[in-house]
DNA sequence: TTGTAAGCGTTATCAC
DNA sequence: GTGATAACGCTTACAA
């Protein structure tokens, strides 16, 4: 194991002292053009790297950010996550990755570990699994920059960044309604999260706006798999009033309940008009690509890196910034009456 | 901004030390119980979170592992990062992601980034754009763990988990041929990195070892994208002999394939079967669904952890461990022949 | 069992 | 312009 390269042994090679070699690496102008110019040729000679922990612990400023996400590998995470590094790496800042699992305990877990790590701000998507805050907490009385994204809480001082997912869902059941659905059911995911609660309201908003009732047996909760969709159609299917059409919280219930109508001959969209919520990128590959609303993860990304970024720059002054993105609806096939195929073009990524 | 608590604190608090503070924090047997037991209550009395950064000083372990990919938005990059986070977040590591776009430039860059933050390891897909690996010999010198996943070049003492491309690319062939396909074509991507080298030489290796020809101009190569797919398609139907199958190093190009294929009034699988690679979520999802390999991304991940906590574990003895994964082929629609499909069932994850 | 002091690699504050 | 020294928070010989 070869000996590690200190600023010490580039100042024992120059015969001079470690706060010279210091001063010449950081530019500091208390230090001789000379002396900058050796030192800085023995420290590339030397291959000396600089000890980001020991600059850490000194400044107090360890120049990672933590990023909290359910799980990592999923399209949007992935993309949000992409966008934050993107935007923060220039900056000279690493991203440390926690997934939580959808689990409380482990989003506990994960701020602790991250505090210990003295990383300098946290951006999370809340996974709003505990009824507390005392984990926040312990982040905000540090005074260090908490962002939520997509997922939040309301919580005094915590900066967020998500999308307006009332819009997206009364624009996607507007879209439906314009198509000639009558019968609109609405395929949820647990209305305890603030998204998909907004998007039921959405729906619900839309469907108001337009003369429409909201049918309490129209709405179905599941999970947001596929399997959830296929069981979420086949309840919808024994009401007496079968609907025309739905709006899907998610992709892949949206996907799941596609091929359940489908075993069951139903056909998509003459029949019966779907449209889902996220734009992951099968809807659009399928031979039937999906409708859905895109929630700009990349977009969301960088700009949560940039109000941590504002925040961190500006330590004294405590600001609060609640940034709404706007959703945008891709209608493609699923949700495109062929009657009105040539008023309306579909609108393709 | 409150102060921050530090084991000196807790020392005040008690009329001790911060070495005794020390001492019972860390389990440490020389001192008494009770004084143990004192400093842990007023520990989680004042709040006190240990400074990682200082432990990482004082010890040379940072306890951070640098994980560098293309980028982390793909389905198969983000599951491998899932597959270490899984793995090393129970063993008290952290894992910072670092993206090189696919530039040389970026991976070393990103390396002495990480260098420089003192992580204890780094898995990388190695990008292969740079011709000298000066910036692995850094890591190496340094005697930290490096391992490959996926994309690996060949150095001593480095490890890897890679799949077996050649194995996978071959029984993609096989079946191909098995289904009675006579001419079929391949997509490849740059061959320059040795897993679309492999997969070209799998294919190869099936097409001669069932007595059949390897043609020139049925090789086309392109991005790993669906407009790869499209040209690719355009190219082969302008040859004299059009090819009645095609195995496509790529999902994405197997899928602009298809809808090419589609475009042009061409029958799949009946007149054309098309197999592809890395059994991305989509092709499962297609209504035709894809035939494609697996390249288990999430045991990828786990096994590159893996073999870092190995070798971390063991400094002195310098271990080399070169881990090959066996792919999986998913046989599906997109390459069963009508006539075939009773005498072999359809594989679906 | 507890206290003392040095050291991990830097930078900042003094002197000179 | 340069050198000496303390400090960031923690662990660990070595003393007591």
């Amino acid at each position: 194991m070869p000996k590690k390269i200190t600023i010490y042994d580039i100042a024992k090679e120059l015969k001079i002292t470690a706060a010279s070699v210091s001063r010449a690496l950081n530019n500091n102008p208390k230090i001789s053009a000379k002396t900058r110019k050796l030192v800085q040729e023995t420290a590339s000679k030397l291959n000396y790297k600089p000890n980001r922990l020991a600059l850490a612990l000194k400044s107090g400023k360890s120049n990672n950010v933590g990023v909290i996400v359910p799980k990592i590998n999923s399209n949007f995470f992935s993309s949000v996550i992409r966008g934050i590094e993107d935007e923060l790496f220039p900056q000279g800042y690493h991203v440390i990755i926690c997934q939580t699992y959808e689990l409380g305990t482990r989003e506990i877990e994960n701020i602790n570990a991250l505090l210990n790590a003295q990383v300098d701000g946290i951006l999370m998507s809340y996974s709003g699994a505990t009824s507390n805050h005392d984990h926040l907490n312990f982040i905000i009385e540090k005074n260090l920059p908490l962002i939520f994204f997509d997922r939040k809480a309301d919580i005094e001082g915590v900066s967020s960044v998500t999308i307006n997912d009332f819009v997206g869902a009364y624009e996607a059941t507007k879209q439906l309604i314009q198509q000639g659905c009558k019968h609109i059911a609405h395929l949820t995911i647990d209305r305890s999260l603030e998204i998909y609660k907004d998007r039921f309201e959405g729906y619900q908003k839309a469907l108001l706006d337009h003369g429409m009732q909201v049918q309490e047996d129209f709405i179905i909760e599941s999970e947001s798999t596929l399997e959830g969709g296929k069981t979420s159609i086949q309840k919808l299917l024994e009401l007496k009033q079968i609907p025309d059409a739905i709006f899907s919280a998610s992709d892949f219930v949206a996907l799941g309940a596609i091929r359940e109508l489908k075993a069951k001959g139903i056909k998509i969209p003459d029949e019966f008009c779907v449209t889902g919520f996220s734009n992951e990128p099968f809807t659009n590959f399928m031979e039937l690509p999906i409708t859905s609303v895109d929630q700009f993860p990349l977009e969301m990304g960088k700009m949560a890196a940039k109000v941590f970024l504002e925040q961190v720059n500006n330590k004294e002054t405590k600001i609060e910034k609640n940034v709404v993105l706007n959703p945008k609806l891709y209608v493609r096939k699923s949700s495109t009456k062929p009657s009105n195929s040539k008023s309306k073009k579909t609108n393709n990524k």
